[in-house]
DNA sequence: GCTATTTCGTCATGCCGATTTACAAATTAG
DNA sequence: CTAATTTGTAAATCGGCATGACGAAATAGC
């Protein structure tokens, strides 16, 4: 009954715990969450020197670990140097598990990740949500992740926690989608439409998209912008291993940089912003097709195929998306760019002209820019996983809902 | 001697304390000195209740910090409510001292601030540094330096750290000057030109004037993008209370964020880089003065005359910067825009053309400007002041040193 | 004035968490 | 089979804060 059942967990904030000595356990006891489940099975003795504290703290550490669920004994460990063997520690593959949900503009998802990383259940349905209210695309992703839970507790997992990724804007509440433009959804409490009986958070796909590059990406730096598009353009910031999220939760709205000051208007109310260019529906305006009818996907096939005019349009896009990262490059000075969601699949076309305008531009070597390999897939793990690093962030908040 | 005595000591960073019970109690002794500066005398009774601690606690505390030299008791309060009355404290106006200093493109300052936060000395030598050397030029500034310690030092301070304030690119390990444009200095070792009996931390201009403007403005949020000018236009960001520097240091370069990209060519080899509007060299020559004989101080008198001509190019350059800090804004959802240094002088004719810019290109109610009161001031005073923060946030590192 | 009340600073004591030290258990090296 | 090495745990200790009690110094009420 300690445990905060139903507070918010914004995702890749880190919840401050009180500079105290029970402050500093719950602290010690995250970090041998971290060092277990990086390094995979570990003895007491290992993670102790791993995290620079004393075995027999450490096993004090573990033994509450245990109790609460959390990591589990493996038995010893295969002897193969001198010395008394270890019991090999893991993390728990039937304790808490994250639920990660997605609310897109033509599917949903719905998906449960276990402390081990690894996706346990997962669910899908496709069909047009623009322009649909919130409450029944709600009801149904409710239905979804009623469904996806049932099947992680017959595995033995149990629901830690929901984390909701939207295509739109969201307050720093974790609760309320302030502009879904895609969707049409504006200043709505999503919080109060979702199951009551699981600790909710949503966010921004761009956002969980950026948190899953973090995370699950290889050679991932700590500090890096992460651009995606749906159908606008959105962009997210990690800063020293956490998101930038600015004072209402609206940073990253990369889309709405002027590129050409006296450019096309804006439904934002400028003129010549990114998103003129290198928007959904500009690039296929650009290359012949029908925005109403058809989606970005359609793109990358006929840009295989040789089509000239789609190329065209994606260098196009792909200049201007450069310009645009040069000024935010400039202003960040990040490690790397990062392109995700549907822009990678698009990269090859991309890239080329977006490189060449960055590296023009650029007085030193130019920020690198390189592709994610989670693809579309990256918002809804970004979000089941934002929920297991919680947990691993602060076991002892989750250690009475055994 | 247990005194990091020789340790750079970043500013605004905060050097993490180990996370054990020394830790804590350093932490603490910084919860106490924080609390004591912030409110006026306090009696260990009031620390105790504001930081959440027993009396007890904050008794030893305190104890502590007095044998240290950084507090002191003033004796017992007037009492004006029933019992007994408490001992008030205060920070130590005779303890350590921050110095900071600052090299100027045509003058070199330095000053020593106190614990409580007053400036107790300074030194201005003016002469253009433009071209000259680094060697003779921090010859000199060492020479104001050593007046103004020997000055402190008969006040009954002793010199804590300094911190130099320089107009260019500062690498990270807070010594190396990358680039600094206006003094033609690259790749200079500032950390050994330095007088090596104190702790020195070198920064740029801009980031000291965002941190003067962060600790010394009145209701300055936590949250903001300071702009300022000396002849480059950098930018400082403020997030959550600290400065957001990038992988190598170079965050916050907005004179090169693309401003119309086909414009003139700029030596970063971009084109139409906001410095090629609102950098200090275009805007006189638009306004019909000199670059090389006059600087920009001389435009502020002719503006206030009513020349058409500076007007009409300070409208313009405002209009540049709106168009730039639009981006940076829609990047970084900052609760305010503040323009220092130069820029401070410039507002009335900078302003109008600037907000309305940014309000035009922005969908909602558009980011809040306001003008730093600080003014040129600022760099230096955030230098010094930087070091006192040092002190504040872990007095027991400056303990020994008495 | 005198006593009761309130608040302050400090002391003795106890609790909590990690470290230190010691030791039994389980392995390899010789 | 013994010595050496490593693991995990138990007992004692230490550092740091909380708790509770007390004298000191003020006000409030009589």
């Amino acid at each position: 009954m300690t445990a905060p059942l139903h507070e918010a967990h914004p995702a890749g904030r880190r919840r401050a715990l009180p500079d105290t000595q029970q402050g500093m356990r719950r602290r010690n006891l995250a970090r041998v969450m971290h060092a277990v489940r990086a390094e995979g099975p570990l003895s007491r003795a290992a993670v102790a020197s791993r995290i620079g504290l004393t075995r027999a703290a450490v096993s004090t550490l573990v033994d509450e670990l245990i109790r609460a669920g959390l990591l589990e004994e493996l038995g010893p460990e295969r002897p193969g140097r001198v010395g008394r063997p270890g019991s090999a520690l893991a993390v728990s593959g039937r304790g808490p598990a994250g639920i990660g949900a997605e609310v897109g503009v033509d599917h949903l998802a719905v998906c449960a990740v276990d402390l081990t990383g690894t996706t346990r259940a997962r669910a899908i349905r496709q069909g047009a949500n623009r322009g649909r209210s919130p409450e029944p695309v709600i009801a149904e992703l409710t239905e979804l992740i009623r469904r996806v839970v049932s099947e992680a507790e017959s595995e033995g997992l149990w629901p830690a926690g929901l984390a909701v990724a939207v295509p739109g804007l969201v307050a720093r509440d974790a609760r309320t989608v302030v502009r879904a433009p895609n969707l049409d959804w504006r200043d709505t409490d999503l919080g109060a439409l979702l199951p009551a009986d699981l600790p909710a958070a949503v966010d921004n796909e761009a956002n969980f998209g950026a948190l899953a590059e973090l995370w699950l990406g290889e050679d991932t730096p700590g500090d890096f912008l992460h651009v995606s598009a749906e159908i606008g353009i959105g962009a997210a910031l990690v800063v020293d291993g956490g998101l930038l999220r600015g004072t209402r939760g609206f940073a990253g709205e990369l889309g709405h940089v002027p590129v050409r000051p006296d450019g096309p208007e804006c439904v934002c109310g400028g003129r010549g912003c990114l998103e003129q260019y290198a928007g959904e529906e500009a690039v296929l305006r650009a290359a012949g097709l029908e925005p109403g009818r058809d989606r970005v996907g359609a793109l990358a096939g006929r840009a295989a195929e040789g089509d000239e005019d789609v190329r065209r349009a994606l260098r196009d896009a792909g200049s201007a998306l450069g310009i645009a990262l040069t000024g935010a490059v400039n202003l960040l000075d990040p490690e790397s760019v990062v392109l995700g969601g549907e822009l990678s699949g698009l990269a090859p076309w991309l890239l080329p002209s977006l490189q060449e305008e960055l590296a023009r531009r650029t007085a030193g070597p130019a920020c690198p820019v390189s592709v994610s390999r989670l693809g579309p897939e990256g918002p809804l793990l970004g979000a089941a996983h934002s929920v297991v690093r919680a947990v691993l962030d602060d076991p002892a908040a989750f250690a009475a809902q055994r």
